[in-house]
DNA sequence: AAGTGGTCTAGACCACGGC
DNA sequence: CCGTGGTCTAGACCACTTC
């Protein structure tokens, strides 16, 4: 084929945006705000190639892009429609952000704030050392004055000092890994089962003695793949149910 | 252009499978199989296009295809990869299936095989009219003799008569409906705390009264979206901890 | 420099859905 | 029937990684 790349096509962009995202972006625009709504049609393949005045394939890549993030649905032979909007399932939330979400003030107390080095599980938990130095931060969550959950956190002393306990009161621990530390938080693995509430237990979070709680034990792992830390919750089962989808 | 296609080209296959699957295929024999292992490479683009005789974009598709299936990784300049074998976290697996995975002996007992009409919740939650006639199935689940869980199933009935009683003794409820019913399981929304064993529940658990145990309640929903069924489970919490992964 | 994946073209035919 | 998404071609250039 002759090159004719670079010399009279309008629409490449080299060291630009892809133009297959700028697709993407115009229709999650539309989607986001209000003019299209869960159900209505997004312009087809063959629309979004004339209007952005690229290939079919690239208009084409543009749908099965949002597709795949959930965005729109695609049905052969009808059409590309808006997804019903996404319902955050197995999403990591903190419980700062958890609260907002509800429109609920979130407040914490702590509990604790020490060193450690004598948390051998944790330590193996998080692939570290058995006596390796960890902060340990508890924390009574408090959801509108009410006692909610309790929360123990185990994070590496070495890499995080200069945390302070003043810190944490209001600020979310997640936002300050991210913005203080350079951490970003990618998953974590969680295991849950039930307990009955320990006194101390019980008369932090408010309940009778032996209530049964859900216990979540979280080992959260940052983008780079590593164990940033450990968490051990306590959650008020009368305030608190665990939402999960999962696949077959 | 010219028309061409169905004439001279000897790699169509109308009504058959596309030849990005059948690259796909081909690619993921060689995973199962031992031939290639987490972190071999794969065939580049350009090299499967030669092989299967494709375009770059078909074969690029396949690759695309494998990478969203998590199969194997793609990094630009360098090469696609053989991905580290699925840790099949937030998978909806049936007790069955799970008991098989740990090599235990899996067996039920059937408590209640009714049809009840004023589940109005259930019904609710299933998407029908809140006297919609249900089967409403009780399942004391136990591992190797020890009692394990109690499940509590609702279907519509109508849809499902025909399901006896006997069938479910051995069988997975899953490998019914799948066989019998056509009904593909697609994911379950499923809702989790923790609750005091009443005691009814606790001599068939063996366990005392009172003790915690973990409680999940599931909407299973099929590969058409119709939500199929609704599980409620109590779970011995010194038997049974579930494990789930969280994204940010 | 050679090879890889990422983006893109300007078309084609097929299978399916709704009118 | 017509429009839609699904598959596919035979190339192109770009950005990146590895050597």
């Amino acid at each position: 084929m002759i090159r004719m790349i670079g010399e009279f096509m309008p629409n490449r962009h080299p060291n630009g945006i892809p133009a297959y995202q700028k697709i993407q972006a115009t229709i999650m625009e539309r989607i986001e705000n209000g003019q299209l709504k869960p159900g209505d049609a997004v312009d087809s393949e063959r629309e979004l190639a004339k209007i952005h005045q690229v290939s079919l394939m690239t208009a084409r890549h543009a749908l099965t892009a949002l597709e795949r993030e959930g965005m729109v649905q695609r049905r052969r032979g009808a059409g590309t429609f808006v997804a019903p909007p996404k319902i955050h399932f197995n999403k990591l939330t903190s419980f700062t952000e958890q609260m907002a979400s509800r429109s609920l003030s979130a407040c914490s107390k702590v509990l604790t704030f020490e060193v450690v080095d004598n948390e051998h599980e944790v330590a193996a938990r998080l692939a570290l050392a058995a006596n390796t130095r960890l902060l340990k931060l508890e924390r009574l969550r408090l959801a509108g004055d009410e006692p909610f959950a309790i929360e123990t956190c185990y994070l590496p002393a070495e890499e995080f000092a200069g945390l302070t306990r003043s810190s944490l009161v209001r600020g979310s621990l997640f936002s300050i890994l991210e913005s203080t530390y350079g951490i970003q938080i990618a998953y974590a693995d969680e295991e849950m089962d039930a307990t009955a509430a320990a006194p101390a237990t019980a008369s932090l979070l408010k309940v009778a003695r032996d209530q049964p709680l859900l216990r979540i034990r979280q080992v959260i792992y940052s983008t780079k793949g590593k164990a940033a830390l450990y968490v051990l919750g306590l959650y008020r089962s009368d305030r608190h149910t665990l939402l999960v989808r999962r696949f077959r």
